[in-house]
DNA sequence: GTCTATAGCGGGATAGAC
DNA sequence: GTCTATCCCGCTATAGAC
C-alpha cells in the first residue's frame, strides 16, 4: 500500500530502461546487468517483475510493433481519394520513424530472430481484413481510370521499400555521407516528397 | 609440405562453415564451437587460423561486402543507354540476392554493431568516384530530355530501396503470407520486372 | 517487496602434450 | 599442425535472508 507508488515506479523505470537498451543494442547487446545497472537497480527485481530477460524484451517489442503498426493500418483503411491515402501513408512512415528512427532495423533484427512471435501478433490484428480491403480498393481505383492498370500486391510492396528502407539504411548512409544522424533525418523531410512524386508519376495512367 | 594440401584445406573448411553460419545466425547468434563442430574440428584451430573470432567474421564480412558492392559499382558506371542501365542495376540485385537472399540482413545487422568497419572498407574502394559518376550521368540524362528533372540522391536512394528492400523483407513475408522463402524469391522475379516499369514511369519526361 | 549470494551454463581463448 | 583439457569470464535465473 504504502509502497505501491515506489513498486510502480520501478517496474517503469526498468521497462523504460530496457526499452531505450534493446532499440539500442538489440536484444543480444543487452544484458540484464546493464538494465539493472541503467535502472538503478538489480537484476533480481528485474526477474521479479518481467520473469525473463525474454519477457521483458516481449512487452517491449510489441508495444514497439504496435506504435508502428496502429497508424499505417488505420490509414490504408481510410476512404479518402487514392493520391491523398498515398501521401498520408508515406507521411506517417516520416512522422513515426523521424522521432523513432530505431524502430525498422530493431523490428527486422529481431524478426529475423524469432519469426513466430511476429506471425503470433500478426494474428491477434488480423492484418487480413486490412490487406484484402487495401486490394479492393487499389482494384476499384483501376477500374475507374484514376491509376493505371497495377498489381496491388507489387505496388504495395513498393511502396512499402520506398516508405521505409531509408530509415533502415540511416547507419550505413550517415557513414558514407560523413553527417549526423539527424542531418540526414532532415534530408529524408525532402526525400518523403520526392517519392510521393515519384509514386504519383508511376501511377498515373 | 607434406601437409600443406591438408592444411589449406582445413582452414578453408573453417572459412566455409563459418560463412554459413554467420550468414544463417549473425555474430552472436554463432559460437565458435558452433563453427569447430561443423567444420570437423576443434576451436583451437580456429584461433589458430584466424586468432580471433572476430577476425574470421571479419574475413567473410569483407567477403560478402565485395560481392555484392562489385557487381553493382561496375554496372553503375558503364555507358550503356540510362533505361537498360537502370534493369541492369535491378536485375543485378536480384541475381546475386536471389542466391544469397540473407546479405543485406547480414550486412545491416553487423553495419549496425560495427560502423567503423564498413566506413573503414568503403574508404577503400572509393564510392565517391562512382557516385559522382552516376550522378554526373543522371544530370545529363536529365538536360538531354532523357528523363525529367529529377535529384540525383533521392533517385538513388529510391532506386536502390526498390531493389533492397523487398530482400530485407524476405523474412515478415513469408510469415505473413505463409509462403516458403523459394515461393518469395519467385514472386520477386515477377516484382523485378514491376519496379523496372514503375521507375521509368516515374521518370518518364 | 527487496536484495545478496550463488548455482549452473555456455562463451572465447590458450597452455602444453603430441 | 593438431587436439585435449582447462581457464576465466559473463550471462540468466533463483533460493533464501531480511
Amino acid at each position: 500500500m504504502f509502497n505501491e507508488q515506489n513498486t510502480i515506479e520501478v517496474r517503469d523505470r526498468i521497462l523504460s530502461n530496457a526499452r531505450e537498451l534493446f532499440v539500442k543494442n538489440g536484444y543480444n547487446g543487452t544484458s540484464i546487468r546493464d538494465i539493472a545497472t541503467a535502472s538503478d537497480t538489480n537484476v533480481a527485481m528485474i526477474n521479479y517483475y518481467f520473469g525473463s530477460k525474454y519477457n521483458l524484451f516481449g512487452q517491449i517489442f510489441e508495444e514497439a510493433f504496435n506504435f508502428l503498426a496502429e497508424k499505417i493500418f488505420l490509414t490504408l483503411t481510410s476512404d479518402r481519394p487514392f493520391f491523398e491515402l498515398m501521401d498520408i501513408w508515406i507521411e506517417s512512415y516520416y512522422e513515426i520513424l523521424s522521432e523513432y528512427p530505431q524502430i525498422p532495423n530493431f523490428l527486422l533484427n529481431e524478426v529475423n530472430m524469432n519469426p513466430e512471435r511476429l506471425v503470433q501478433m500478426l494474428k491477434e490484428k488480423d492484418p487480413y481484413r486490412i490487406y484484402t480491403t487495401i486490394k479492393k480498393r487499389i482494384r476499384n481505383e483501376v477500374e475507374n481510370g484514376v491509376i493505371k492498370e497495377t498489381s496491388p500486391d507489387y505496388f504495395l510492396l513498393s511502396v512499402l521499400s520506398l516508405g521505409v528502407f531509408p530509415f533502415i539504411f540511416t547507419n550505413i548512409a550517415t557513414a558514407i555521407l560523413d553527417i549526423s544522424q539527424e542531418e540526414y533525418i532532415n534530408m529524408l523531410q525532402e526525400h518523403k516528397k520526392y517519392i510521393s512524386e515519384f509514386i504519383k508519376n508511376a501511377l498515373k495512367p
